[in-house]
DNA sequence: TTTT
DNA sequence: TTTT
């Protein structure tokens, strides 16, 4: 048994690949996990290295950037690997099997006004797959 | 072993009572879970019965109302009671450990404008316990 | 976001049936779940009615009986129906998505010496996909 | 929000200290989580570093060894640090808030027929805190 | 007896 | 209507 969930905020704009042999998509990002009870001065996220595959992989290029709030549901993985100078290092990655947006940043105006929350009328399903009804109006208000 | 990480909007309002021994506060409200996948006519939420208990209950009852936007990290509690008739009922409720707030909707102007995204940057603290540095300004950047 | 973890002991045998249409697998049962800090005279465990579809459904049938340990991954959901006297029931059920085995009772031997580990060691897989690799042996080694 | 359920073996023995400041219990060990569809010649574990504190990390190191079953509640905490020539490293472990004992090695014993299933009477308790109820005997019967 |  |  292995089972994860995080919500917070992407560190980064995610990052679309794909695999060599079969073309499937894969993205990557950072995500930032606030810490509730940091105190000041201390480290107050976790940064976690999220891996998404397939259809939910392209959702994540297409819709998130940095700072879009998501909810993630998937497990921990980890490897190795050595360096260039024949050292081993360990990785520790977070793939994701669903993720659920919580608000983006409109990547055409990113660091201005583009955030919108995800609101979307009743029967809204703001989650990558099937993915529709953002909210793209250019009011404030979320939905 | 028993965990549970849920995403939902409150159904209604919370309700806030206090223990009859101890005076510990305790608030309890419906959140409506969406299903990701539900097709056209089909239940397309599940509707969670969620108990709190002590600062984290206050905050609740504080800070949201119907329609605001949690995560809750928690456990399973079931039970049962006899109805007047003596009939065997069983219960299912969640007891949050932590309510993470997402949203909110303003108490005061509900319906209206008063719906603010939690901010969310890397910096804030978007938790009951120890809750502040909301973005209330008046802009529509969350961050 | 709906994601719960259990371990627990299944309650009673489980049951298994198919879907009218397609003929799935579908399994139920009731797993207690222990609750480690219950006192004298309180209710020392949760009951949640899990179920299980397909190939895990078959699994679950054929090697879990009353008393086996599993750890289950799935989600919650709630319903609702009418007696027959027209009054409204709402059911809590755990879709589960993952049932991992822990231990097993040999259904031909129950009560007596049929309850072994599920072994354990690295290389074991011990779920319900792919099932195999039990540690069958006399000894009271796990691997 | 940042929940992680984990259900492994022990890859070593656990390790224990107290802290510089308060002189509070900090168990460390490494834990081998099973991936169920691994295929034949792939990596079919991963690992990660358990960190737990107060009580349970007594617990963990009195009665926890190498091969050991657990499941684990706690959640994702990333660091870094630099190292002596200066390059800088980043590190992943989950820090745990419940630990709950599904099988031990007994550590007299080990490599030999110590390992006993957690099986307990009604009423069993067994997690780390209020520790209690062991299966002591010789016998393979796990309860 | 429901949210978005 | 319960497991260990």
């Amino acid at each position: 048994m292995n089972s994860v969930v995080l919500v917070g905020n992407l560190a980064r704009d995610p990052e679309l690949r794909f695999t060599a042999g079969s073309g499937k998509a894969v993205a990557t990002f950072s995500l930032a996990v606030n810490r509730p009870f940091a105190k000041e001065g201390q480290q107050n996220a976790d940064f976690l290295r999220i891996v998404v595959f397939g259809k939910s992989a392209e959702n994540c290029a297409n819709y998130l950037s940095k700072g879009s709030k998501v909810a993630i549901q998937g497990r921990i993985q980890t490897g190795s690997y050595e360096t260039s100078t024949g050292e081993k290092r360990y990785t520790t990655d977070i793939v994701a099997d669903r993720v659920e947006f919580l608000s983006r940043v409109n990547k055409e105006n990113q660091g201005g006004f583009g955030q919108d929350d995800f609101g979307g009328g009743f029967n809204n399903n703001n989650n990558p797959e099937g993915f529709q009804a953002l909210d793209d109006d250019d009011d404030d208000i979320p939905f």
